[in-house]
DNA sequence: ATGGTGGTCCAACCA
């Protein structure tokens, strides 16, 4: 009789956190009730000396961290432990923390929180898309030495008009304008594929939602947290949902977790 | 409704 090896899929998720300091026990229940073998984080918010580890190695979860002082920080926390950690990449800008790259168990993990880029036309809108460009020259080289690679994290960038709740009025704005959906595609020309729309998804999904104004009571989100995969691990790719489970507790974050699962 | 909330760290910045 043939051994049934019921293999677990492999599932990967990312959110940001808004300060994991202030949500340490949300990311505790959800690792706890989620289970899944990495999660990326992005707005952590802490230097690395002050990042939770323990906390999290005492609910069995391994992390990495590439943090600062008051704003940006990234954070990778899996199951297993990893190889080939890279925290600064020579085509973007360092002094902000917002990149962090791993391997698990042979697939290559990068987690980006992409500047938010504030308003069209000011100077943190042309950092935005120089980041892009920086990130996107760096990530070519990391396609060709990775077989399976996931580039995910805060994106701040709706990629289509299904991914806003209201398009007509967000025409133009920051997070939708024609340039950073220009960048974001330059990145995904690479060979990368949005796997959220690989399936069937429910009708006005989205990641973020302001805390202004009733956003999330009203549903008034956008989709700018993303999961992109490189061919062979988006053929594997057998389901992806966001939780808005999180956003809905006391003290949320403003994001939402966005999770994929891979056959192996 | 041209406002509103939240995190960091105490005035102002960022989202």
């Amino acid at each position: 009789m043939a051994k049934r090896n019921k293999l677990r899929p492999m599932k990967f998720a990312s959110w940001n956190v808004n300060s994991i300091r202030v949500r340490l026990p949300q990311v505790l229940g959800w690792l706890a009730a989620e289970q899944p073998d990495v999660l990326c984080l992005q707005e952590t918010k802490v230097p690395d000396e002050e990042f939770p580890f323990e906390a999290l190695r005492e609910a069995g979860y391994e992390s990495i961290a590439n943090g600062q002082r008051t704003y940006n920080g990234v954070a990778i926390v899996s199951r297993t432990p990893p190889t080939n950690v890279i925290r600064e990449v020579a085509t973007v800008d360092n002094e902000q923390k917002r990149v962090l790259a791993a391997s698990y168990n042979g697939v290559r993990i990068i987690n980006v929180y992409v500047p938010n880029g504030s308003e069209v036309g000011s100077e943190k809108y042309a950092y935005k898309l120089g980041w892009f460009a920086g990130l996107k020259s760096w990530l070519a080289s990391e396609l060709k030495r990775s077989e399976r690679l996931l580039i995910l994290g805060d994106f701040n960038v709706a990629p289509e008009d299904r991914d806003v709740y209201d398009p007509e009025g967000w025409r133009g704005s920051v997070l939708v304008s024609d340039a950073e959906r220009a960048a974001l595609q330059e990145l995904m020309d690479l060979g990368l594929i949005d796997v959220f729309r690989r399936f069937d998804q429910p009708e006005e999904s989205y990641s973020w939602w302001d805390y202004r104004a009733a956003g999330f009571r009203r549903n008034h989100g956008l989709r700018i947290d993303l999961i992109l995969c490189n061919p062979a691990m988006a053929s594997r790719c057998r389901k992806t949902w966001i939780d808005k489970g999180p956003r809905q507790l006391e003290r949320p974050s403003d994001h939402a977790p966005v999770i994929a699962e891979f056959g192996v």
